[in-house]
Formats: C-alpha cells, structure tokens, sequence
DNA sequence: ATCGTTGGATTGTGCCGCTTTCCCATGGCT
DNA sequence: AGCCATGGGAAAGCGGCACAATCCAACGAT
C-alpha cells in the first residue's frame, strides 16, 4: 500500500503520516525504490492506536513516543509498559519544595501503604492525588480517609475488572493493545460515566424539571 | 492588599495577574488612585480556584472564563452551572458525520435512556463516550453492556455521594465551590486512584517481586 | 515524454499561556 | 523639592506544540 492509500483508510493527511515516522511513532514503509515505500496492515493499525492515544487519550506526541518505544521493546514485560505508559500519563510537574505539598505526599504514601498496594515509589499518580489534596485544602475543603473510601472501593473493582479481561492466551501484540486500552481508553469511559451521573444527580437536586 | 502582596501570597507573578484581569478570570482591584488599586481576600480566593482548575483541572483559560462568568451570574441555578463547568470540561471535538459515530452516539444515548439519567442531550460527555466506544471498536475491543455495568454503578454511586456531601445551608459562594471541587477535582482524585489501583492489579498479575 | 506521486528535508503556521517591554502617573521617603 | 520604587495599561514578543505547506529530485505508469 503507498502512502496516499495509508492515509486515506486512516483518515490522516499525508504529512500528519509522515511527521509521525520523523518522530518515530511510527515505522518507516518498507523501501521499494528511492522514491516508493510498501506500507501494510500493520501500520495501519498503529495509526489505529496513535489516533486513539491521541485523540481520546489526549495524550502529547512525547507520550506517545515513549509508549509506542515500550511496545517495541518486545523484551519488556507486561508490567513494565504498565509503568511506561503510567509515566506517560502524568502528570508532569516537578513537585514543589513545599511543606504543604510534602504533607499531602506523605498522606498519599501512607494511604497506598494501609491499602497494601503495590505501586512504584515513583508512580506519577501519586503526586497526581497530592496534587489534589493540595489543592483542596488550599479552597478549603480538606479530604479525608472517609471521603476517599468509596472512591477506592470503585477504584480497586475496577482495575480488578480490568485485568481479568486481559486474554491470556493471545498474541502479545494483542495484549498489548489490550492493556493501552485498558489504561487510557477506559479512563475516559470512567470519566464520561462520572459525568453524565454526576449531571443526573445535580438534575435531580437542583433541576426543575 | 496592593498586587504585589496579591502576587505573593498566591504564588503567581504580578505579570500573571495581570494577564488573568484582562482575559476576565478575576476583577479589577477597587481603584485608589491612578497607580494604586486595592485587593482584597477575594480576589486570593479566586486566584486559588483559578490555581486549581489549571493546575490540577488542566483546563484552558478559555473553560475557566466560562465557569467563572457563571459562577458570576448570581441569577443563575446551580444545576446551570454544572452545565455550563460540563461544556467548559469538553471535549470540544465536532462530532464528524461518520456512520460508526452516528452508530456508537445512538448507543450511548440508549444507554443513557434505559438507565433513565436525565443528562441534556447536548451534554458533552456523550461525545466523549462514543468517542471512546469508537475508537474501542476501531481498535477491536468492541465494549458491551457487561462492560460497562461495573462502571455505570461506581460512577453513579460516586456521583450521589458528591451531591449528598453539598452543604445545604452554606452561603452561595461556598456551596458554588464545593460544586467545582466535586467536579473538577474529584475526577482527578478518582482517575488518581483507578491508575494506582490498576499498577497495584498489575503488579499482583504482572510482576515478580 | 509527460505528469502525477513519493520520499526527504526545510520552513511556515496557528494557537496557547504567559512574559517582556515601554510608558507614564503617583505616592511616599529624604 | 527631588527621587525612585511601585503600579496601571497596552502592545509586542516568546517558547512549545502539532502539524501543514512548500520545494526538490527521483521515479513510474501511461
């Protein structure tokens, strides 16, 4: 397949298609001649995931890069593309050297400790949440263990849900895809849903209907 | 208060605010003289809330506009401005005339319908949802019901428990506060800790420590 | 032979969120 | 009275991002 039909069955101009192969995203066609490269299914279907990650994942095409190099790296472990993409994800702020920020931090750290979860010292999500719970004291509305536990309650059914969908027998690079959709697709389900809920509830309080 | 005090008791630049005056996210100090205009709590109060939807919410000055112009509109409900912090929450893609969105939008709109959510139609986490039911189907993981049940319950129950922690009696501009932090900053904690419950999954089916 | 297509590279564009720069008025200290 | 740090207002600039446009030389189908 040449370019021009790449990027008709992928809905991509073709210069987006060639920015992603100068960034890396996505590999090169195989050569035919100087002025001639074979493209197959295959990077297609990358085009596939890159779409996804970007457009609904609305993930920057740094991100992107690193994900699609932990893919690649077929000696890496499952676990591992879990942490890369994790990373990926965000966010991306250096942590403020401030007593506030450190307080929350150590009440994340203490948290994921009495639930026994297993999770890398390093996990962005966690300053995620601190990032949170910073900026909720800060307007004055201070979180506590007992407001968070039904969030984690969702939290841990879901992931648990998540992972038990992954098909064990399948071809890793179907794993793969699986496990990005999981993460960041499905994130954005959960968001979507919490949304539309979250207006019912208000339509049914506040609504006049 | 003078804008340099402004400045540092919030942590932005005077250059910032200044910048957040003129794009309309905060008012104008009361003028004293020509050079001198005075702040007050309030103007560092909103400050805090425009910190907080940037930084933790990430979203673009253009949402924060709205949310504030409606948070402004003392006329209005507080079910309008959960609308109008929905619309400004996005996302802000036109859904294209394609038949698989057509088809994935009919769904959730089914969806929406059986569960009898009473959700505007012009809600834009609709088009989130089908975005997302798309590019699920798009990459070969078609989502069912059964998927979705488990997400459905944690968003709703999450979602009553954000309603019902809304104090009744407090003055409007709290409760209207409280409002964006269930939103906003609530999502976050939540996508916070579906990340972290999912590294914890991972780690017991994936890892080897 | 011609004309469209491709690869490869360089340059340009539009948006975003500030940041810098200027200018000038003023208030308060000396 | 003189001086200068501070503040207000407006305009222009900047750095990052994600492409988009343009140009060129080399093909390849007709």
């Amino acid at each position: 397949m040449q370019i021009s039909e790449l990027s008709d069955r992928s809905g991509l101009t073709v210069q987006t298609i060639k920015f992603y192969i100068r960034e890396g995203l996505l590999a090169k066609g195989s050569v035919v001649s100087s002025t001639r490269s074979d493209y197959d299914e295959r990077h297609l279907e990358r085009l596939r995931l890159i779409n996804a990650l970007r457009d609904v994942g609305e993930l920057p095409v740094s991100a992107i890069q690193q994900i699609i190099a932990a893919v690649e790296d077929r000696d890496a472990g499952l676990h591992e593309l879990f942490g890369t993409t994790q990373h990926a994800l965000g966010p991306h702020v250096v942590p403020p050297d401030d007593p506030h920020w450190r307080a929350a931090r150590e009440d994340v750290d203490a948290l994921i400790g009495e639930l026994g979860w297993r999770v890398s010292g390093r996990a962005p999500a966690r300053d995620l949440l601190a990032q949170t719970f910073v900026a909720l004291r800060r307007l004055g509305f201070p979180i506590t263990l007992t407001d968070l536990r039904p969030y984690v309650r969702a939290a841990s059914d879901m992931a648990e849900h998540e992972m038990g969908r992954l098909a064990d027998g399948a071809p890793r690079s179907r794993t793969v895809h699986s496990l990005l959709a999981s993460t960041v697709l499905y994130e954005q389900v959960l968001t979507a849903l919490h949304r539309l809920a979250q207006e019912d509830a208000s339509a049914r309080r506040f609504g006049d209907g």
